[in-house]
This record gives structure tokens, sequence and C-alpha cells, in this order.
DNA sequence: ACTATGTCCTGCGAGC
DNA sequence: TGCTCGCAGGACATAG
């Protein structure tokens, strides 16, 4: 499941392997759901743009694309098959599109390609010879002759094209501790509700909540603002070395994480809490419990968090 | 304004 | 062995 960590380690790979590179055709499969802007648009878009940079915001990627490189030959975009669902989220993403329009200073905003990756989604970065894996909703194709790839076998991934991206909640690693602390003070909700909420902080997912918890020691049921300072400072530090420690060991692999070369992450053999119910705590040997909250399973050591 | 819960989707492992 | 069933969860919709 890509979080932040996980997110990241593929900007990276991505940044590094098709920076420059030109877009000369797409290729769509006709499921549905993963896209968020009509296939068409996003082929129309995509197509002979060139790839500027590669950025990241929350569990976003933003791929940065200068048009007009090329135009795109018209009538020649390739696009999948259309259904009722998809052009109803086509009215909402055109809505959505507008509502986050933001002008830079020069006036005209370059186009830009957000891909979320979900529980399952991966990009690959491949030749073109190579096997097309089962569920691989879109490919990229480049004028160096890579492709990116875009596969995602429980299609909670989403795939759309806009202007000015912007999101809410702040970056984990970019946030101070007053900042941080303002967003959990008024707030009922058990703390790793509050983690989860994007709205607040932005990447933080199931594995990094639970870890981060344990780190700081603190019950994930604990309501937010039930959070002494200090218990809000730990949690803050505890955030933000789990994240950089995630970042520094290539993510987590746990589900279906893979990297743009495929390569798995390394951070799951440092996990302390998340998947390990029974067994013995690292620092104190008590069984690591498992429940449930904001229905997600939820892991953590009844004697080290309080 | 918050908070809680249901929904989407497929692969996998437990259980018989 | 081969089948069914339930679980895993990020973000969003909807209900309270």
């Amino acid at each position: 499941m890509p979080e932040l960590p996980e997110v990241e380690t593929v900007r990276r790979g991505l940044a590094q392997r098709v920076t420059g590179e030109q877009i000369t055709s797409v290729w769509f499969s006709n499921k549905p759901q993963p896209f968020k802007s009509p296939p068409h648009e996003i082929a129309q878009v995509l197509q002979g743009a060139r790839i500027s940079g590669v950025q990241r915001a929350g569990k976003h990627i933003v791929i940065e694309l200068d048009a007009d490189v090329l135009t795109p030959p018209s009538g020649s975009a390739a696009a999948g098959t259309s259904s009722p669902a998809l052009k109803r989220s086509a009215a909402k993403a055109v809505r959505k599109t507008t509502a986050a329009r933001a002008q830079r200073q020069d006036g005209a905003e370059h186009p830009q390609c957000i891909v979320h990756l979900g529980m399952t989604g991966a990009l690959q970065v491949t030749s073109p010879d190579a096997v097309i894996l089962k569920h691989t909703h879109a490919i990229l194709r480049l004028a160096s002759g890579k492709e990116i790839r875009f596969v995602d076998p429980r299609r909670f991934g989403r795939i759309w094209v806009t202007r000015g991206f912007q999101t809410v909640g702040l970056e984990p690693l970019n946030t101070g501790f007053d900042t941080f602390a303002a967003l959990f003070r008024q707030r009922k909700t058990p703390i790793k509700s509050a983690l989860l909420n994007q709205k607040l902080l932005r990447g933080v997912g199931n594995i990094y909540a639970d870890e981060s918890l344990f780190r700081a020691g603190i019950r994930p049921r604990r309501r937010a603002s039930s959070l002494a300072r200090q218990e809000l400072q730990h949690l803050h530090k505890a955030v933000q070395r789990v994240l950089r420690e995630a970042i520094a060991a290539g993510g987590s692999s746990i589900s279906d994480y893979f990297d743009v070369e495929g390569e798995p992450g390394l951070f799951q053999t440092r996990h302390r809490v998340y998947g390990r119910e029974g067994q013995p705590c690292f620092r104190c040997t008590t069984a690591i419990k498992r429940i449930v909250v904001a229905g997600r399973g939820t892991h953590y050591c009844p004697k080290c968090q309080r």
C-alpha cells in the first residue's frame, strides 16, 4: 500500500528516468475506474508533451508537462472505450479542474498528469518488449523507446490531467511542531484516524500511522484532543523520523508495492508493530495487539503505548 | 463542522 | 485437491 515513502521512491525513480522525455503516444485499457479524466482528454494532453519534471504532493505523483513541444496530430489520440460511468466522472473532473486552477506568474499554467497509486497501483519504466502485466491500465510511450506503465490490480488508483494541481493537507516532513500540534488540539476523533485524514496531514497511511504511534508511545484510540504537548512533540518527531527512514529504505513492500524498476522496498523489515499481531514487542516483549480503528487494522503494544 | 460508516476491487489465505 | 468465503485498505460519498 503506497504511502508517502513509497510514492516518494516512485517519484525519484520517475524523475531520474523520464525527465526530459517526450510522450509520443498513449494507450489505455477499457476498464473505466482508474481514470478521473476521460481517456481521450488524458491522451490529448499527454500526446506530444515533454516531461519537465516529477513532483509529489502527499500520496499524489505530479508529472509536470511542457505542452506545445509538438502539436499532436488531430484525431490521432489513442483512447480506450467510453462508458456511462466515465462520462459521469468526466463532468465531475472538469469541475474539479476548474476549481483547482491557480495562476502562475506568467499566467500560463502548464499541464500536469496526476497519478494516485491507491492500494495496489504501480508505475513501471520499461522497455517496449517487456511483458505487459495483467491489470496494466495505461502505457505512455516515450521518444527514447521506453514506456511508463500504470499497473493496478485492485483499481483503487487514479490518473487524471489538470493544471495548477493543489491539494489540501500539510506535508508532514515540511511541517513544524506548532502547526502540527494545531491540527489535533480540537479533534475528538482517535489520533490514528486524525493521522490518516489527508485533509490534515497528507501522505501518512495505515502502516506509518501505526509505526509512528508506536514510536511515540501513544495508543491509536486516544482522542487527538487528549494528547499532552509532550506527547504531540513525540508524535511529531516520530512521524518525521519514520517517514525519513522509510524513504531511505525505499519504502515498505507489503501488498503489491514495487518501484519503477520493479524493486521492492526494505522498510517492512523494520516495522515494529504493523503486521506483527501476537508477536513480542521489540521493546518489552509484550504481545502486539490488533484492533480496528477507522475501519483499518491497527497494531500497537499495550504496554509501551498509553 | 465533525465524525463514522459503507463502497469500490482483486488476490490471497484460511477452512472445510 | 479444489472450492468458497472473508479480509486487506485510500479516498470518497453519504449518513448521523
